[in-house]
DNA sequence: GCCTGTGAATCCATTCACAGCT
DNA sequence: AGCTGTGAATGGATTCACAGGC
C-alpha cells in the first residue's frame, strides 16, 4: 500500500491537516474535491497536496478530482487512525485532567484506560470519565496488562524524562509529552513534544518585532 | 540589535528551546556554556546552535563559549519575553480552564486579564485564579480597555475562526488557537495553531508503520 | 477544458570545515 | 589548544510546469 520508505515528516503532519476539512465535506455531502479546493481549506499550495498524496498512491482521477470519502479513508489508513489506540496519562493536574476528559480524543479513537499520579491526595480519586487515579508505581504492570500503546505526560518538567523512561520500559511505544522538558527516547520509540509555552514565545517574537517598527 | 530581515522560522522555535536548559544552568550556577553542550541538552547540532545565535549577533567568546546569563538575556530580548504580555481566553471548557490556571504562564510573564464564553451557565462564574467569566459579547470593549495583545482560543473548532476574527477586529494582534480548525489571519496578525490531536495522529502513523513490519 | 501525477528547477535549512580570536 | 562565527557544500522540501488521462 505504501510506495516506499522515506516520506518527509511535514507530509505526515499535513495528512492529518487534510483530514479535518475532508471530515466536514463528507458530512455536508460534498463527494468530490480538487487539490486546489482542499489546499485552500488547509492554507497550503495545491501542488503540495498532490505531491503529499502521491507519496502513497494515485487516489485521484485526472480531470475530475478526488472522491472525498475514499480519500479520507486512504488518509486514515495511512495514519493508522482508523482503529482504536490505548493510552495512559501521567500527571493529573489541571492540564492532565482536561486532556483525559476531552471528548474529541475518544471520538477519534484515542482511549485512555489508565491515569497515574504520585500525589497521595490524588491517588484513588475517581475522574468524571470514570477512571480511578492510580499510583505511578503501578504503571509498569498496568501498561502490560492493559496493552497500553501510548503514554501522555503532563507532569512537571523535572519528572518528564523519568516518567517517559518508566513508561517505555514498561512497553509503551510512543510518548506525547506536554512538559517544557525535551524528552528523548531510544530508536524503538517515538516522542512528540508539545510545549505550548514555546508557541507563545513565537507569538511574542513576532509581536515584539512589529512593535519595534512603529517606535 | 537585530542583524537583518529574514530569519528562518525554525531558528525562532529553537531559541525558545535553548532558553529552557539555560534557565536551569543559570539556577545551578553554571556561568559558561559551549555550543556543543547546549546542543546536547536540546538534541540539536552544535553548528545549528552557533548559526541560530549568529543571526542576531556575536554573543560568544572564541575559544571560551557563551556566558549563560548574558546569552539567556539576549534570547529573552530577541523573543520579547523579558516583558509582560496581556492575554485573554475564549472558551472556558476543561482545556480553557486548565490553561488560565496554569502557573507556568504567569511565571513567564503571560498574564490572563479576561476570560470569555457564550454559555450563560458559565458567564458570571469566578475562576480559581480570580477572573470572572464574561460574555463573549463584551470582548470587543474589554480587549481595548485592557489592552489585550494575545487571544487564546479554546472553543469548539466550529467557532474558532469567528472568535479569532472578533478578537482581531477588537485589536488583538496574535491568536493562539487550540482547536482543530486551522485559523487564518490578515498579514497584520500572527496565528499559532496548536492542534494536539494532530500530534497523536503523527504518533499513530509511526506506530502503525513499525507494527506492520512485524506482521 | 479540467485536474491529477511527476520530473526538473528552485528555494530553504542544515551541516561541514576552517579561518579567526582568546 | 579550544571554541566561536561563517562562507561553501550538501541535503530536503516546495514550487513550477507540463505530460497524461478524464
Amino acid at each position: 500500500m505504501i510506495k516506499d520508505s522515506k516520506i518527509p515528516a511535514p507530509t505526515i503532519e499535513r495528512l492529518a491537516l487534510y483530514s479535518r476539512p475532508l471530515e466536514n465535506l463528507l458530512k455536508s455531502g460534498t463527494d468530490l474535491i480538487s487539490s486546489e479546493k482542499l489546499a485552500y481549506l488547509c492554507d497550503v499550495s495545491s501542488a503540495q497536496v498532490r505531491k503529499d498524496l502521491a507519496y502513497f498512491g494515485e487516489f485521484g482521477i485526472r480531470g475530475v478530482g478526488y472522491n472525498t470519502e475514499a480519500l479520507l479513508n486512504e488518509i486514515k489508513n495511512i495514519l493508522a487512525t482508523n482503529r482504536e489506540w490505548t493510552l495512559c496519562i501521567v500527571g493529573m493536574g489541571n492540564l492532565g485532567s482536561a486532556i483525559v476528559e476531552n471528548e474529541n480524543f475518544k471520538k477519534m479513537g484515542y482511549k485512555f484506560v489508565a491515569a497515574f499520579d504520585v500525589d497521595p491526595e490524588k491517588i484513588g480519586k475517581t475522574l468524571p470519565c470514570g477512571l480511578i487515579i492510580e499510583s505511578l508505581s503501578k504503571a509498569g504492570k498496568l501498561v502490560q496488562s492493559l496493552h497500553i500503546e501510548i503514554g501522555v505526560v503532563t507532569t512537571p518538567p523535572s519528572g518528564a524524562q523519568k516518567v517517559s523512561d518508566l513508561l517505555m520500559d514498561a512497553g509503551v511505544k510512543a510518548i506525547l509529552n506536554f512538559t517544557s522538558f525535551q524528552v528523548s527516547a531510544p530508536a524503538c520509540c517515538v516522542v512528540e513534544n508539545v510545549d505550548f509555552t514555546m508557541k507563545l514565545e513565537n507569538l511574542a517574537y513576532h509581536l515584539g518585532r512589529s512593535q519595534s517598527f512603529i517606535s
